[in-house]
DNA sequence: CTTCAATGTTAGCATTGCTAACATATGTTA
DNA sequence: TAACATATGTTAGCAATGCTAACATTGAAG
């Protein structure tokens, strides 16, 4: 009836005041991502990110289906997060056309061994994620970035066909250092190697056939 | 003291005879693998293994530290597997050194695509598989093949370090191919992808600057 | 002010990984 | 063969997790 004078067990851990959280969604969110990175997709739980919000366990599920659901929204910010990166390694070098696309290339290697684990969701095999619409749009739009370069430096002459080929196969190497690089592999060529090196050597080689 | 006329849960499930299982390590592995498959890496249990095979929960436990161990050995089963299907393709081709190569790649991704979960578990970055130096060696001589094949091609003169950086040039890019494919991201190209193409052509490209 | 939808809470269920304590089989040795 | 040690199985149970059901609190709209 009256104010309540005591807080839940909840409200006490967090030092928050009121019943409701407010942001829990958003907030949500962001934990999760950061207990992503820090124990792996695979080990992370959820009922840790709402002991470290301080909220019940079952309070996610007023905003997400399930913890799918929760990990969805998670890609999500990756993504934008990627765009804009590379966007900015775009505009950044504005002489060679070719070390412009290969600043690309390392931006996105970068942006994967800085946060590998939301890089694994983002690209990783999720049913759910496959699906959801909104989410395959958001990559859409990341690969457009580099396409529309790609189709810049090899001519507008050239059809829209080819210049999607030539996108695919840089983004293919560039995937690939990404991936071996996060998962640790290239242990097994047993050479120090550099990623930005690998990536300009490749994009020299993967476009000069292409214009 | 005399001989047992009862089954125990467990047996009776199995239609085992004996108390014990006999060859319990190598068909948990083999078990473990199959529903890795199935049902995903993340989403497998070893409960649901000790159902199939007809032991109990516990059993495991004799032969294996924990979950991540017997993975392990599934990893070691694919890397041998792989190793495998690499040297059958190199000793296929014959003629032209870049086919064979190229062949070589494409049963890398013939692997992939066909053991999609256990390629992950291989290739992941699962902290116990990079540390174990039985599991990391497997894989150093998957490599090797690689290698081997890319020095013969490149010329005796050429330096061992060339060789490798051109071999990990070719890796990169076929594990991208892998990569994407098995996660299904190719589609956010927007158009076909026949991953013999791409690995035809890549291997070209990468290879022509090499030499 | 009342009502009601939104957003929290507690309680509890099934599953899972793993451990402890105990049971049974196997094989070596006296 | 008898006795023992070891390997390999079992059952019982703990703690954590994802998720659901039923209930409580709040803020906003009528």
């Amino acid at each position: 009836m009256t104010a309540r004078d005591t807080k839940t067990p909840a409200e006490e851990a967090a030092g928050r005041q009121g019943y409701h959280h407010g942001g829990l969604s958003g907030a949500l969110v962001e934990k999760v991502r950061e207990l992503v990175e820090r124990d792996g997709v695979a080990d992370f739980s959820i009922a840790e990110a709402c002991k470290a919000i301080g909220v019940s366990t079952a309070a996610p599920y007023k905003h997400f289906a399930d913890k799918h659901d929760i990990l969805r929204h998670v890609a999500q910010t990756g993504f934008t997060d990627l765009t804009v990166a590379m966007e900015q390694a775009r505009d950044g070098e504005r002489d060679d056309a070719v070390r412009r696309i290969a600043g690309m290339g390392k931006a996105y290697v970068r942006f994967a061994t800085g946060n590998p684990e939301t890089f694994k969701l983002m690209f990783g095999s999720t049913p759910d994620l496959k699906k959801d619409d909104s989410t395959r749009e958001t990559g859409h739009r990341c690969f457009d970035v580099l396409i529309e370069e790609v189709a810049r430096f090899i001519g507008a002459d050239t059809g829209a066909q080819e210049s999607r080929f030539q996108s695919v196969l840089l983004w293919t190497f560039v995937h690939g250092v990404a991936s071996l690089l996060i998962d640790k592999d290239y242990d097994a060529a047993r050479i120090p190697i550099d990623p930005s090196i690998l990536i300009e050597e490749a994009t020299g080689r993967l476009l000069q056939d292409g214009r």
